[in-house]
DNA sequence: ACGATGAGTTTGAAAAACAAACCTATCTCT
DNA sequence: AGAGATAGGTTTGTTTTTCAAACTCATCGT
Protein backbone atom coordinates (compact mmCIF):
# COMPACT_ATOMS: atom_id res chain seq x y z
CA UNK A 1 0.00 0.00 0.00
CA UNK A 2 3.03 2.81 0.50
CA UNK A 3 4.30 3.72 -2.37
CA UNK A 4 7.68 1.86 -2.00
CA UNK A 5 4.86 -1.29 -2.58
CA UNK A 6 3.89 0.58 -5.80
CA UNK A 7 7.24 1.43 -6.87
CA UNK A 8 8.94 -2.38 -5.85
CA UNK A 9 5.85 -3.81 -8.04
CA UNK A 10 6.09 -1.73 -10.60
CA UNK A 11 9.64 -2.85 -11.03
CA UNK A 12 8.74 -6.35 -11.30
CA UNK A 13 5.57 -6.05 -12.96
CA UNK A 14 6.49 -3.34 -15.45
CA UNK A 15 10.11 -4.39 -17.16
CA UNK A 16 12.05 -1.96 -18.58
CA UNK A 17 12.34 -4.32 -22.03
CA UNK A 18 9.54 -4.04 -24.29
CA UNK A 19 10.14 -7.63 -25.16
CA UNK A 20 9.36 -8.19 -21.36
CA UNK A 21 6.25 -6.22 -21.16
CA UNK A 22 4.91 -7.61 -23.66
CA UNK A 23 5.64 -11.13 -23.27
CA UNK A 24 3.85 -10.72 -20.18
CA UNK A 25 0.63 -10.03 -21.44
CA UNK A 26 0.77 -12.33 -24.70
CA UNK A 27 3.53 -14.59 -23.96
CA UNK A 28 1.23 -17.88 -23.24
CA UNK A 29 -0.36 -20.34 -24.72
CA UNK A 30 -3.81 -18.77 -25.40
CA UNK A 31 -3.65 -14.57 -25.88
CA UNK A 32 -1.81 -14.86 -29.15
CA UNK A 33 -4.30 -17.19 -30.42
CA UNK A 34 -7.03 -15.11 -28.94
CA UNK A 35 -5.86 -11.74 -30.66
CA UNK A 36 -5.01 -13.85 -34.21
CA UNK A 37 -8.94 -15.00 -33.96
CA UNK A 38 -9.86 -11.97 -33.26
CA UNK A 39 -8.05 -10.77 -36.57
CA UNK A 40 -9.80 -13.31 -38.47
CA UNK A 41 -13.20 -11.38 -37.66
CA UNK A 42 -14.29 -13.75 -34.43
CA UNK A 43 -15.67 -11.20 -31.52
CA UNK A 44 -17.89 -13.20 -29.75
CA UNK A 45 -16.90 -15.19 -26.58
CA UNK A 46 -18.52 -18.25 -27.46
CA UNK A 47 -16.86 -17.92 -31.08
CA UNK A 48 -13.29 -17.52 -29.52
CA UNK A 49 -14.13 -20.51 -27.28
CA UNK A 50 -15.28 -22.99 -29.83
CA UNK A 51 -12.76 -22.02 -32.38
CA UNK A 52 -9.52 -22.42 -29.36
CA UNK A 53 -10.98 -25.29 -27.63
CA UNK A 54 -9.92 -23.21 -24.44
CA UNK A 55 -11.95 -23.48 -21.38
CA UNK A 56 -14.16 -21.02 -20.56
CA UNK A 57 -12.92 -19.47 -17.25
CA UNK A 58 -9.23 -19.12 -18.60
CA UNK A 59 -10.99 -17.38 -21.91
CA UNK A 60 -12.94 -15.08 -19.02
CA UNK A 61 -9.21 -14.09 -17.72
CA UNK A 62 -7.45 -13.62 -21.07
CA UNK A 63 -10.32 -11.35 -22.33
CA UNK A 64 -10.13 -9.65 -19.27
CA UNK A 65 -6.16 -9.23 -19.34
CA UNK A 66 -6.60 -8.12 -22.53
CA UNK A 67 -9.42 -5.90 -22.36
CA UNK A 68 -7.49 -4.22 -18.84
CA UNK A 69 -4.30 -3.81 -21.48
CA UNK A 70 -6.56 -1.88 -23.85
CA UNK A 71 -5.63 -4.96 -26.20
CA UNK A 72 -9.43 -5.48 -26.73
CA UNK A 73 -12.68 -2.92 -25.97
CA UNK A 74 -16.08 -4.48 -24.97
CA UNK A 75 -18.89 -3.37 -27.62
CA UNK A 76 -22.82 -4.24 -27.26
CA UNK A 77 -24.25 -6.02 -30.19
CA UNK A 78 -27.44 -7.40 -30.12
CA UNK A 79 -28.69 -10.42 -32.47
CA UNK A 80 -32.42 -11.01 -33.81
CA UNK A 81 -34.47 -12.09 -30.73
CA UNK A 82 -31.66 -11.97 -28.31
CA UNK A 83 -30.39 -9.87 -25.68
CA UNK A 84 -27.95 -7.34 -25.74
CA UNK A 85 -24.24 -8.89 -25.20
CA UNK A 86 -20.81 -7.44 -25.11
CA UNK A 87 -18.41 -8.53 -27.78
CA UNK A 88 -14.91 -8.23 -28.21
CA UNK A 89 -13.17 -5.80 -30.75
CA UNK A 90 -9.53 -5.06 -31.06
CA UNK A 91 -8.54 -1.62 -30.61
CA UNK A 92 -5.93 0.62 -32.11
CA UNK A 93 -3.45 -0.87 -30.10
CA UNK A 94 -4.60 -4.18 -30.56
CA UNK A 95 -4.78 -3.75 -34.55
CA UNK A 96 -1.06 -2.27 -34.04
CA UNK A 97 -0.08 -6.13 -33.19
CA UNK A 98 -0.55 -7.13 -37.15
CA UNK A 99 3.19 -6.73 -37.17
CA UNK A 100 3.85 -8.78 -34.72
CA UNK A 101 1.67 -11.84 -35.97
CA UNK A 102 2.92 -11.25 -39.75
CA UNK A 103 6.66 -12.32 -38.60
CA UNK A 104 5.29 -14.72 -36.64
CA UNK A 105 3.47 -16.17 -39.27
CA UNK A 106 6.71 -15.82 -41.37
CA UNK A 107 8.52 -17.42 -39.31
CA UNK A 108 6.59 -20.18 -38.90
CA UNK A 109 6.09 -20.81 -42.92
CA UNK A 110 10.10 -20.41 -43.52
CA UNK A 111 11.56 -22.44 -40.70
CA UNK A 112 8.43 -24.46 -39.23
CA UNK A 113 6.43 -24.91 -42.38
CA UNK A 114 3.60 -27.47 -42.21
CA UNK A 115 2.68 -29.73 -45.15
CA UNK A 116 -0.22 -28.04 -46.31
CA UNK A 117 1.14 -24.61 -46.89
CA UNK A 118 0.68 -21.58 -45.07
CA UNK A 119 -2.74 -21.06 -43.77
CA UNK A 120 -2.82 -16.98 -43.48
CA UNK A 121 -1.27 -14.85 -47.19
CA UNK A 122 -0.81 -10.76 -46.34
CA UNK A 123 -1.03 -9.01 -49.29
CA UNK A 124 -1.65 -5.29 -50.20
CA UNK A 125 -5.04 -4.50 -49.98
CA UNK A 126 -4.80 -2.12 -52.87
CA UNK A 127 -2.08 -4.12 -55.18
CA UNK A 128 -2.90 -8.16 -54.11
CA UNK A 129 1.27 -8.33 -53.74
CA UNK A 130 2.46 -10.61 -51.49
CA UNK A 131 3.88 -8.94 -48.27
CA UNK A 132 6.51 -10.05 -45.96
CA UNK A 133 7.68 -8.43 -42.63
CA UNK A 134 11.29 -6.27 -42.61
CA UNK A 135 13.11 -3.64 -41.08
CA UNK A 136 12.72 -0.29 -43.06
CA UNK A 137 14.09 3.40 -42.27
CA UNK A 138 11.95 5.82 -41.88
CA UNK A 139 12.72 7.27 -45.35
CA UNK A 140 11.40 3.66 -46.76
CA UNK A 141 14.07 1.85 -47.57
CA UNK A 142 14.30 -1.86 -46.37
CA UNK A 143 17.26 -3.35 -44.53
CA UNK A 144 18.05 -7.02 -44.53
CA UNK A 145 18.11 -8.61 -41.12
CA UNK A 146 21.81 -9.25 -41.41
CA UNK A 147 22.47 -5.44 -41.59
CA UNK A 148 20.62 -4.72 -38.39
CA UNK A 149 21.96 -3.95 -34.81
CA UNK A 150 20.49 -3.59 -31.93
CA UNK A 151 21.72 -0.86 -29.39
CA UNK A 152 21.10 0.00 -25.82
CA UNK A 153 18.37 2.80 -25.64
CA UNK A 154 17.87 5.79 -22.86
CA UNK A 155 15.22 2.17 -20.66
CA UNK A 156 18.56 -0.40 -20.79
CA UNK A 157 19.94 -0.68 -17.15
CA UNK A 158 21.44 -3.37 -18.14
CA UNK A 159 25.78 -3.77 -19.56
CA UNK A 160 25.09 -6.01 -22.27
CA UNK A 161 26.82 -6.22 -25.45
CA UNK A 162 24.62 -4.75 -28.58
CA UNK A 163 23.58 -7.16 -31.21
CA UNK A 164 25.82 -6.90 -34.66
CA UNK A 165 24.57 -9.36 -36.45
CA UNK A 166 28.24 -10.23 -38.40
CA UNK A 167 29.80 -10.09 -34.93
CA UNK A 168 28.22 -13.61 -33.80
CA UNK A 169 26.96 -13.41 -30.32
CA UNK A 170 29.49 -13.80 -28.11
CA UNK A 171 31.11 -16.64 -28.43
CA UNK A 172 31.77 -17.45 -32.56
CA UNK B 1 2.50 -46.33 -32.19
CA UNK B 2 0.14 -47.26 -35.45
CA UNK B 3 -0.13 -44.40 -38.10
CA UNK B 4 -3.20 -43.19 -37.12
CA UNK B 5 -1.84 -42.04 -34.06
CA UNK B 6 0.82 -40.57 -35.29
CA UNK B 7 -1.45 -38.21 -37.68
CA UNK B 8 -3.86 -37.77 -34.59
CA UNK B 9 -0.51 -36.61 -32.64
CA UNK B 10 0.15 -34.62 -35.68
CA UNK B 11 -3.15 -32.62 -36.21
CA UNK B 12 -2.72 -32.07 -32.61
CA UNK B 13 0.83 -30.83 -32.44
CA UNK B 14 1.24 -29.47 -35.87
CA UNK B 15 -1.76 -27.25 -36.24
CA UNK B 16 -1.57 -25.64 -39.74
CA UNK B 17 -1.42 -22.47 -38.56
CA UNK B 18 1.85 -20.96 -38.11
CA UNK B 19 0.91 -18.63 -35.58
CA UNK B 20 -0.20 -21.87 -33.45
CA UNK B 21 2.90 -23.28 -34.63
CA UNK B 22 5.09 -20.88 -33.46
CA UNK B 23 2.84 -19.98 -30.60
CA UNK B 24 3.50 -23.59 -29.36
CA UNK B 25 7.16 -22.66 -29.14
CA UNK B 26 7.52 -19.64 -28.22
CA UNK B 27 4.44 -18.70 -26.12
CA UNK B 28 5.34 -18.91 -22.58
CA UNK B 29 6.65 -16.80 -20.20
CA UNK B 30 10.47 -17.28 -20.29
CA UNK B 31 10.83 -18.69 -23.81
CA UNK B 32 10.75 -14.84 -25.49
CA UNK B 33 12.99 -13.81 -22.89
CA UNK B 34 15.65 -16.58 -23.13
CA UNK B 35 15.57 -15.46 -27.29
CA UNK B 36 15.83 -12.18 -26.18
CA UNK B 37 18.89 -12.62 -24.13
CA UNK B 38 20.21 -15.03 -26.75
CA UNK B 39 20.25 -11.83 -29.56
CA UNK B 40 22.10 -9.79 -26.56
CA UNK B 41 25.02 -12.32 -26.29
CA UNK B 42 23.81 -14.86 -23.43
CA UNK B 43 24.84 -18.12 -24.40
CA UNK B 44 25.80 -19.78 -20.87
CA UNK B 45 23.02 -21.61 -18.88
CA UNK B 46 24.61 -19.56 -15.59
CA UNK B 47 23.86 -16.23 -17.73
CA UNK B 48 20.64 -16.93 -18.79
CA UNK B 49 19.61 -18.32 -15.16
CA UNK B 50 21.48 -15.27 -13.53
CA UNK B 51 20.07 -12.87 -15.68
CA UNK B 52 16.44 -13.61 -16.00
CA UNK B 53 15.78 -15.36 -12.46
CA UNK B 54 14.53 -18.45 -13.79
CA UNK B 55 14.21 -21.64 -12.11
CA UNK B 56 17.17 -24.07 -13.38
CA UNK B 57 14.73 -27.02 -14.16
CA UNK B 58 12.77 -25.04 -16.49
CA UNK B 59 15.31 -23.59 -18.32
CA UNK B 60 16.80 -26.64 -18.98
CA UNK B 61 13.37 -27.70 -20.38
CA UNK B 62 13.30 -24.69 -22.31
CA UNK B 63 16.58 -24.64 -23.73
CA UNK B 64 16.19 -28.28 -24.68
CA UNK B 65 12.75 -27.54 -26.43
CA UNK B 66 14.44 -24.75 -28.72
CA UNK B 67 17.22 -27.09 -29.73
CA UNK B 68 15.02 -29.75 -30.80
CA UNK B 69 13.14 -27.11 -32.56
CA UNK B 70 16.37 -25.84 -33.79
CA UNK B 71 16.24 -21.97 -32.81
CA UNK B 72 19.21 -22.96 -30.54
CA UNK B 73 22.27 -25.10 -30.93
CA UNK B 74 25.08 -26.15 -28.47
CA UNK B 75 28.42 -25.17 -29.17
CA UNK B 76 31.51 -26.46 -26.77
CA UNK B 77 33.50 -24.30 -25.08
CA UNK B 78 36.06 -23.99 -22.45
CA UNK B 79 36.97 -20.99 -20.21
CA UNK B 80 40.76 -21.04 -19.09
CA UNK B 81 41.21 -23.23 -16.68
CA UNK B 82 37.64 -24.62 -16.92
CA UNK B 83 35.84 -27.80 -18.20
CA UNK B 84 34.76 -28.22 -21.51
CA UNK B 85 31.05 -27.09 -21.45
CA UNK B 86 28.36 -26.52 -23.89
CA UNK B 87 26.69 -22.97 -24.82
CA UNK B 88 23.63 -22.31 -26.71
CA UNK B 89 23.79 -20.38 -29.76
CA UNK B 90 21.42 -18.65 -31.87
CA UNK B 91 21.05 -21.24 -35.21
CA UNK B 92 19.96 -19.42 -38.66
CA UNK B 93 16.30 -20.33 -38.07
CA UNK B 94 16.85 -18.23 -34.32
CA UNK B 95 18.55 -15.89 -35.98
CA UNK B 96 15.66 -15.22 -38.21
CA UNK B 97 13.32 -14.42 -34.73
CA UNK B 98 14.53 -10.94 -35.24
CA UNK B 99 11.65 -9.26 -36.65
CA UNK B 100 9.43 -10.90 -34.24
CA UNK B 101 11.27 -9.47 -31.63
CA UNK B 102 11.31 -6.62 -33.20
CA UNK B 103 7.81 -6.17 -33.75
CA UNK B 104 7.54 -7.04 -30.16
CA UNK B 105 9.42 -3.66 -29.40
CA UNK B 106 8.01 -1.68 -31.33
CA UNK B 107 4.46 -2.42 -30.05
CA UNK B 108 5.49 -2.73 -26.57
CA UNK B 109 7.47 0.65 -27.15
CA UNK B 110 4.20 2.01 -28.54
CA UNK B 111 1.61 1.40 -26.88
CA UNK B 112 2.94 0.30 -22.87
CA UNK B 113 5.64 2.27 -23.02
CA UNK B 114 7.99 2.52 -20.11
CA UNK B 115 8.61 5.82 -18.53
CA UNK B 116 12.46 5.24 -19.09
CA UNK B 117 12.05 5.11 -23.07
CA UNK B 118 13.09 2.23 -25.31
CA UNK B 119 15.39 -0.48 -23.90
CA UNK B 120 16.80 -1.20 -27.31
CA UNK B 121 17.08 0.34 -30.24
CA UNK B 122 16.95 -1.21 -33.63
CA UNK B 123 19.50 1.00 -36.45
CA UNK B 124 21.04 0.24 -39.49
CA UNK B 125 24.28 -1.60 -39.15
CA UNK B 126 25.61 0.70 -42.01
CA UNK B 127 23.91 3.98 -41.75
CA UNK B 128 23.06 4.12 -37.82
CA UNK B 129 19.13 4.83 -38.95
CA UNK B 130 16.97 4.11 -36.74
CA UNK B 131 14.62 1.01 -37.50
CA UNK B 132 10.96 -0.25 -37.39
CA UNK B 133 9.13 -3.02 -38.54
CA UNK B 134 7.00 -2.96 -41.54
CA UNK B 135 5.57 -4.68 -44.21
CA UNK B 136 6.81 -4.93 -47.32
CA UNK B 137 6.31 -6.16 -50.94
CA UNK B 138 8.77 -8.12 -52.50
CA UNK B 139 9.94 -5.35 -54.53
CA UNK B 140 10.97 -3.31 -51.32
CA UNK B 141 7.88 -1.04 -50.91
CA UNK B 142 6.63 -0.10 -47.54
CA UNK B 143 2.83 -0.94 -47.12
CA UNK B 144 1.16 0.51 -43.84
CA UNK B 145 -0.64 -1.80 -41.49
CA UNK B 146 -3.79 -0.08 -42.65
CA UNK B 147 -3.41 -1.43 -46.21
CA UNK B 148 -2.59 -5.06 -45.47
CA UNK B 149 -4.76 -8.14 -45.90
CA UNK B 150 -4.71 -11.14 -44.85
CA UNK B 151 -6.02 -14.36 -46.49
CA UNK B 152 -6.08 -17.95 -46.11
CA UNK B 153 -4.10 -19.95 -47.90
CA UNK B 154 -3.48 -23.36 -49.16
CA UNK B 155 -3.32 -24.45 -45.17
CA UNK B 156 -6.19 -22.66 -44.44
CA UNK B 157 -8.99 -25.05 -43.17
CA UNK B 158 -11.56 -22.61 -41.82
CA UNK B 159 -14.06 -21.34 -43.31
CA UNK B 160 -13.03 -17.92 -41.61
CA UNK B 161 -13.78 -14.26 -43.09
CA UNK B 162 -10.60 -12.84 -44.37
CA UNK B 163 -9.09 -10.10 -42.14
CA UNK B 164 -9.18 -6.50 -44.21
CA UNK B 165 -8.15 -3.35 -42.14
CA UNK B 166 -11.15 -0.99 -43.46
CA UNK B 167 -14.33 -3.88 -43.00
CA UNK B 168 -13.60 -3.24 -39.26
CA UNK B 169 -13.88 -7.02 -37.93
CA UNK B 170 -17.56 -8.09 -37.90
CA UNK B 171 -18.94 -5.93 -35.66
CA UNK B 172 -18.40 -2.69 -36.50
C1' DA C 1 -44.51 -19.72 -16.86
C1' DC C 2 -41.06 -22.29 -19.72
C1' DG C 3 -37.26 -23.67 -22.13
C1' DA C 4 -33.33 -21.94 -24.90
C1' DT C 5 -29.13 -19.35 -25.26
C1' DG C 6 -24.77 -16.76 -24.45
C1' DA C 7 -21.72 -15.62 -21.15
C1' DG C 8 -19.77 -16.47 -17.76
C1' DT C 9 -18.59 -19.03 -12.26
C1' DT C 10 -17.59 -22.73 -9.46
C1' DT C 11 -15.45 -26.95 -8.34
C1' DG C 12 -12.23 -30.57 -7.90
C1' DA C 13 -8.62 -33.06 -10.31
C1' DA C 14 -4.29 -32.88 -13.27
C1' DA C 15 -0.34 -30.53 -15.00
C1' DA C 16 3.20 -27.11 -14.77
C1' DA C 17 6.09 -23.90 -12.36
C1' DC C 18 8.60 -22.83 -8.45
C1' DA C 19 12.55 -22.69 -4.83
C1' DA C 20 15.83 -25.04 -2.66
C1' DA C 21 18.71 -28.72 -2.02
C1' DC C 22 21.45 -31.92 -4.11
C1' DC C 23 24.53 -34.22 -7.68
C1' DT C 24 28.47 -34.70 -11.05
C1' DA C 25 32.38 -34.09 -13.89
C1' DT C 26 36.33 -31.56 -14.39
C1' DC C 27 39.33 -28.06 -13.18
C1' DT C 28 43.20 -25.86 -9.85
C1' DC C 29 45.84 -25.94 -5.86
C1' DT C 30 48.32 -28.23 -2.51
C1' DA D 1 46.62 -38.03 -4.62
C1' DG D 2 43.11 -35.39 -2.09
C1' DA D 3 40.34 -31.00 -1.26
C1' DG D 4 37.88 -27.35 -2.79
C1' DA D 5 35.58 -24.57 -6.67
C1' DT D 6 32.50 -24.20 -10.38
C1' DA D 7 29.13 -24.78 -14.28
C1' DG D 8 25.48 -27.15 -15.44
C1' DG D 9 22.33 -29.49 -14.49
C1' DT D 10 18.47 -33.22 -11.40
C1' DT D 11 15.59 -34.19 -7.65
C1' DT D 12 12.25 -33.16 -4.33
C1' DG D 13 8.27 -31.34 -2.33
C1' DT D 14 5.14 -27.25 -2.46
C1' DT D 15 2.42 -23.71 -4.75
C1' DT D 16 0.04 -21.99 -9.05
C1' DT D 17 -2.16 -22.57 -13.11
C1' DT D 18 -4.84 -25.14 -16.22
C1' DC D 19 -8.32 -28.03 -17.30
C1' DA D 20 -13.06 -30.21 -18.02
C1' DA D 21 -17.38 -30.49 -16.53
C1' DA D 22 -21.14 -28.90 -14.09
C1' DC D 23 -23.57 -25.13 -12.67
C1' DT D 24 -25.57 -20.13 -12.49
C1' DC D 25 -27.66 -16.05 -14.25
C1' DA D 26 -30.11 -12.74 -17.05
C1' DT D 27 -32.93 -12.28 -20.82
C1' DC D 28 -35.45 -13.62 -24.83
C1' DG D 29 -39.43 -15.71 -27.72
C1' DT D 30 -43.32 -18.63 -27.09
Amino acid sequence: MAEKDASATAALTEPRCSVARSAQLLADRWSVLIVRDAFRGVTRFSDFRSRLGIPSDILTARLNKLVESGVFERRPYRDDGGRERLGYHLTESGRALLPVLGALVQWGDTYRASEYGPSRIYRSATTGERLRVAFVTESGEVIADENVEVVAGPGEIDDVAPYRPGLAPSNP
